[in-house]
DNA sequence: TGTTAGCACTCGTCCGATTTGAGTGCTAAC
DNA sequence: GTTAGCACTCAAATCGGACGAGTGCTAACA
């Protein structure tokens, strides 16, 4: 069942002809390029051999062929030449991710952008996972009368907030925040149960809080730290499928989008999509969704230390350009790695 | 110069018929419809006569006629009847809102989702600014080693952080911070300056914290709040374009949606779009941008008593439902601003 | 004078037939 | 094993006629 040296080169040639035009490529364009010198007969006889043997597929007889998933996976796989990003890119890559780094999820953002343009496909990048970090400090505010805010600060530098509905005075809750800090500060949000939360209550209603009070503050602050890990997921670049004839087709393109545009779905794919060593491809059907039949999905974790906190993938044609998008997002997520290892080097333990 | 009644009937008529199908419509068409109890013979007449009068336009000889940007002006300005919401979409309107309406952020968001939901077209809304915002709250936090947060919270419950670098103790975050609220807490952004920045530096000085470091980040944290009024704009329901006719050709669809990712261009338009009184609403041509020659956007403001935070818009295709637009849009506003003055009543005055 | 029936004319769209051309598979010869 | 040659296939492009929606104009009518 193994492919020939000479079958190979030819798949090889057919594939990347392929991702080049969206054309289906046909025996004498092959023949013609003449790196292999031989004849489009010649050609068409291992053409048929690689359809039969899975390779290949026929839109219709008269037409040439395109690869089929299993063509692309065995391109990717064993074909597929390293692909080397021009020292500009690199440069521009480096200056963008230099500029305003010290910001999480405006890393992130700005990763998915440079992403986007450095591949012109679509991006999709899910944010950072708060589930395992060490919670620096908890502030309860007293806001405009019967509400309060909850902000909660990671030692990495992420901020989330939000407002509750509770009749609390100023004095009460610096008292409360002054308690949750003493208890959950350099915590990790994981190691936070009800328990912990019960102990800070009695202390809080021992210093003459009322209970009532007390109860919904740290019954809401609990609620909103074991939801921290909310996973969300940004879109770059939507617009960009528009411009493949793989979606010239408005309701092809219209599916497309709509796919994209629920969240919850598309995290599950990406997530799924990935294999733990390094970049996870995946091709056509084997991404489990009608919707990405037709489409390719790449991912690489970005990562703190050895902790994956989200993941960068680059959905595109299933004839986009493989090499170039894995080099890109290698490339794009060793930056990041760099740069929050640089960040938030005594973050992660504990 | 004036309208006959008939004309503006039969101008009606034209119009309703066209946003509901996108086809011409001919004199024949309206004559079927016997409302007016004409002959096609006669409406041609008169059609003739309100093209010449510049309120249609015919595609080619024999079609139809479509209504010119003038008559929609017209049909806007005098025809059109208002618009009665469905009690079910009024209901699912609070329903939603109601939800998790303590974020600014997150109510806005879903104001956005909401309309497109309502409207079926595009929706862009402008977040709120904050350039006219009391500060609640500023805190300054060490962080990785050589790393601060700076985090100001607003009255209104708006949060921004963002990241520096330079070398500070948690003692010196703590002090500066104190030092900070002192001066900062309950005063209004835009009466922060230079001035009261160096008092605070010399405070801190004083106090015995290295200068150059009590330099780096109180010129970071001035910044930050001079900054804070930057103005972003969330897009939702882009795809939605894709649905008519008139994007039906994936290259004026790519040609939308790029303009719509252009996000300064975007903020241009709609703060340029508006005038004073409630709601803006710009018919093509009239948006001053080559890109929405044939859409049309309207927008209103949310407000926080008298003061304007921010926009939301909704562009279509220059056929589309104005009435039922500006119901939703009129609808929506009015009960975020009431929601806003609920949740922040005390906010806005010094 | 306003309205309408009637008719010639325009022009985009639809539809079927034809042509074109890229590509294949097979066969026979080298 | 390779290749030239040829018949065959089939999608896409081209062409042309029929169709029909719609117009403008004219003449007749109330």
């Amino acid at each position: 069942m193994d492919l020939s040296e000479r079958k190979q080169k030819i798949l090889q040639v057919i594939i990347d002809e392929y991702i080049g035009t969206a054309e289906p490529v046909g025996s004498r364009a092959i023949s013609k390029r003449n790196e292999l010198g031989l004849s489009s007969a010649t050609i068409r006889n291992e053409m048929a051999d690689l359809e039969d043997m899975g390779y290949l597929v026929k839109p219709h007889t008269s037409a040439g062929r395109i690869p089929s998933d299993v063509g692309y996976r065995f391109y990717v796989n064993s074909l597929m030449q390293k692909y080397q990003l021009g020292v500009e890119a690199i440069e521009v890559l480096r200056r963008e991710l230099a500029e305003k780094v010290n910001q999480l999820d405006t890393l992130i953002k700005k990763a998915s952008i440079i992403t986007s343009s450095l591949t012109e496909y679509t991006t999709v990048v899910t944010s950072p996972m708060l589930s395992r970090s060490v919670i620096k400090k908890i502030d309860v505010l007293a806001m405009a009368q019967g509400t309060a805010m909850i902000i909660v600060i990671t030692k990495a530098g992420f901020v989330k907030n939000r407002m509750i509905s509770v009749d609390i005075t100023e004095a009460e809750a610096t008292r409360i925040t002054e308690l949750l800090n003493r208890f959950f500060s350099g915590v990790m949000t994981d190691e936070i149960d009800e328990n912990s939360v019960i102990m800070i209550a009695s202390a809080a209603v021992e210093s003459g809080i009322n209970p009532k009070t007390v109860q919904t503050v740290l019954s809401k602050v609990y609620e909103f730290i074991t939801a921290l890990d909310e996973c969300d997921v940004y879109i770059n670049n939507a617009r960009s499928m528009l411009q493949y004839p793989e979606f010239a087709d408005v309701d092809k393109a219209r599916e497309m989008l709509d796919f994209l545009e629920n969240r919850d779905n598309l995290i599950k794919i990406i997530e799924n999509g990935h294999n733990t060593d390094g970049v996870g491809i995946k091709i056509g059907k084997e991404n489990n969704a009608k919707e990405l039949e037709n489409s390719s999905l790449i991912t690489v974790d970005y990562r703190l230390g050895s902790r994956s906190l989200g993941k960068i993938g680059v959905i595109g044609p299933k004839r986009m350009n493989y090499a170039k998008v894995i080099a890109s997002l290698d490339l794009i997520s060793g930056h990041i790695d760099k740069i929050l290892e640089e960040l938030y080097s005594n973050e992660g333990e504990g």
